[in-house]
DNA sequence: CGGCGAGATGTTTACGTCAACATGGACGGC
DNA sequence: GCCGTCCATGTTGACGTAAACATCTCGCCG
């Protein structure tokens, strides 16, 4: 009646024993496996003299619940999918690192898909992967779409939420106050006292970078200002510096609103390299407010985004939606802050 | 003989209904459900035909495997776990991107198990979730280590990695050359004609902070050079900052080698705030050669680690220890390379 | 032209868990 | 003292898959 052979090298070379189950832990303890797993899932009525002789029993073999069989059992898996584009990118790693924190704590855990580059197929392959298979919901945080007419499509049936400011998804949705924040960069610079402001923006497959930039512009527009012409990035530090000797060079540029930190850092440089002062002749502010932005030179004014907050959110209503099946409503917006340093100073007279 | 009510709102709200299982496909397509396994994992002794009409079925049913009883069946998950603090960190964000884009390659998915603090136990209570439940092995990375003589302790029988220097695991282990690299920039210094190469070293409780701060040394020595006292950090820039408050006040100052490219960029503020010029008063290199060092303000000339080969390499080692059983052997040492930019040069005369 | 092997397909069963139902003893009310 | 109840515990079966084994149909060779 062994179940198995005891000596684990009978069966080859690399068979890994599988781990106890409940049934040994049963005849270990003397009851039936209901028993056991009645211990195991916490049930109350179960007499406490058992409880501790299963307990005792579990320890000493050693026994941990086999969570693919609690998820044939029940059907759910009590873990969500992230399908993640470009992750060591700063935003992402730290709205990734909220989610994971809150999915942890829900007791649930985190499968994690990167996409290469976020096209219909690429994601939809990914989804797929994760689809009624592995997962009780999924949440897709993906910076750069590629938006033609034809939006990403996703199949029904399983929860998702997104982290974005497009409302043309019929997910949930999560995101930054982009708009709020880029105003907030354009009005600091127009109060104080510069006649209009410059953009670098981020690339336009991102609604996060067409948000600014619009707001930017509709800032400059209500303050009756004129718009200059965009310059447009790709969020690196380089296309910033690239953008940034154009705008060095001319004497009319005394205030730019980068539409990230990065793309700010590489306008410091090319004005360095101009001999350019800053903020005596020309005001940064930018976006984000990394860790090292604080001590780039000068320390730059930047618009706080809470990325910890997006996470939080994401997992807040994607849990709900899971939980009570319904395709909640209502797009979270999470609000910005200007976090003024020495980047930024009136006009020169 | 319905194996379930047809009607979904029967069994209460929330209840999303599975989705379809082989037999739904068997019975669509009029096989047996062994012949859909078969055509499911490619399999060659099916007939073409057959093969075509189960195809057929199963696109028209809409089945996914499940991967739950796929698991428990094969008692393997086809999915791999990370343990990982600080994940928002540049190279512990870049490391993770590199490990999850090879996990995938291989048909993997992976499990994210962050700790907020790398403590004995946070790890092995996150190492216990994933151990026997739900992976079939696991890469640890994680930064600082908690290190009393009592090690971080694993219960055995999991295939696991460890991305880190310390030999001190009886785990396979994969990094970065640390001595390599920061032998690699003080030499660099030494070259350009400095008598001696300053330090800030990255917190005592990082193997990594450790083998740089000691290669930096032991190069030194070598040398026949003073070894300056240390300052240490914590990575950040701003304890970067508070360092070179205190080297910027010193002239005998001329070359410092940070023990990361964010502690320099706090160097390089306070060496701007004291007026001291850099590269001409003082030459910094960093160490990471993360995507803004380039335009730091002058460029940092830096050591360029390979996140990507790191975590190609543990993948690597993971996959062939969960194939063959094997605990394999020899720990696997990614090299650097120095990138020269403006931030260094001779000493003044 | 009988038989034998190869390849296609079907049937049975076990993986580990837990809901649903079954059992059996203790206790209280009348 | 008989019966109804409640509570601890046991038994059965199903979740979806795939290995092992069984069967059935050919075609080919002697």
């Amino acid at each position: 009646m062994p179940r198995q052979s005891a000596t684990p090298s009978a069966s080859g070379h690399a068979a890994r024993r599988r781990g106890p189950s409940m049934a040994d832990v049963a005849r270990e303890a003397g009851v039936s496996g209901q028993t056991v797993s009645r211990v195991a899932n916490g049930k109350t009525n179960v007499d406490d003299a058992t409880r501790e002789r299963v307990l005792a029993a579990m320890r000493r073999v050693g026994y941990r619940p086999n969570s693919a069989a609690r998820a044939l059992r029940n059907g759910k898996f009590r873990s969500i999918g992230v399908i993640i584009s470009a992750l060591p990118t700063f935003g992402n790693s730290r709205t990734l690192d909220a989610i994971a924190a809150a999915v942890v704590a829900q007791g649930f855990s985190i499968i994690l898909m990167p996409v290469t580059r976020p096209t219909q197929g690429e994601v939809t392959g990914a989804f797929s992967k994760l689809n009624e298979q592995a997962v009780d919901g999924v949440i897709i945080l993906i910076e750069q779409h590629q938006l033609d007419q034809s939006e990403i499509e996703l199949p029904h049936g399983l929860p998702v939420v997104v982290i974005d400011s497009s409302a043309r998804y019929d997910y949930p949705v999560v995101d930054t106050d982009q708009a709020d924040g880029a105003a907030r960069a354009t009005r600091h610079l127009l109060d104080l006292g510069h006649e209009t402001v410059w953009h670098i923006a981020g690339p336009p497959q991102s609604y996060a970078a067409e948000r600014r930039r619009k707001s930017w512009q509709a800032t400059l527009t209500a303050a009756g200002r004129a718009v200059p012409p965009v310059r447009t990035g790709d969020w690196s530090p380089e296309s910033g510096y690239r953008a940034g000797l154009a705008l060095a060079a001319d004497p009319a540029v005394t205030a730019v609103f980068a539409a990230n930190d990065q793309m700010a850092l590489g306008l410091l440089r090319a004005l360095h390299e101009a001999a350019r002062n800053v903020p005596g002749d020309v005001s940064v502010v930018g976006f984000d407010d990394m860790e090292e932005s604080a001590h780039f030179w000068p320390p730059l004014t930047t618009i706080r985004q809470s990325f910890e907050a997006v996470g939080r959110h994401a997992v807040e209503a994607l849990l709900a939606e899971i939980e009570t099946g319904a395709e909640a409503g209502e797009p979270v917006s999470v609000p910005t802050e200007l976090v003024v340093r020495s980047s930024t100073a009136p006009p020169p007279a």
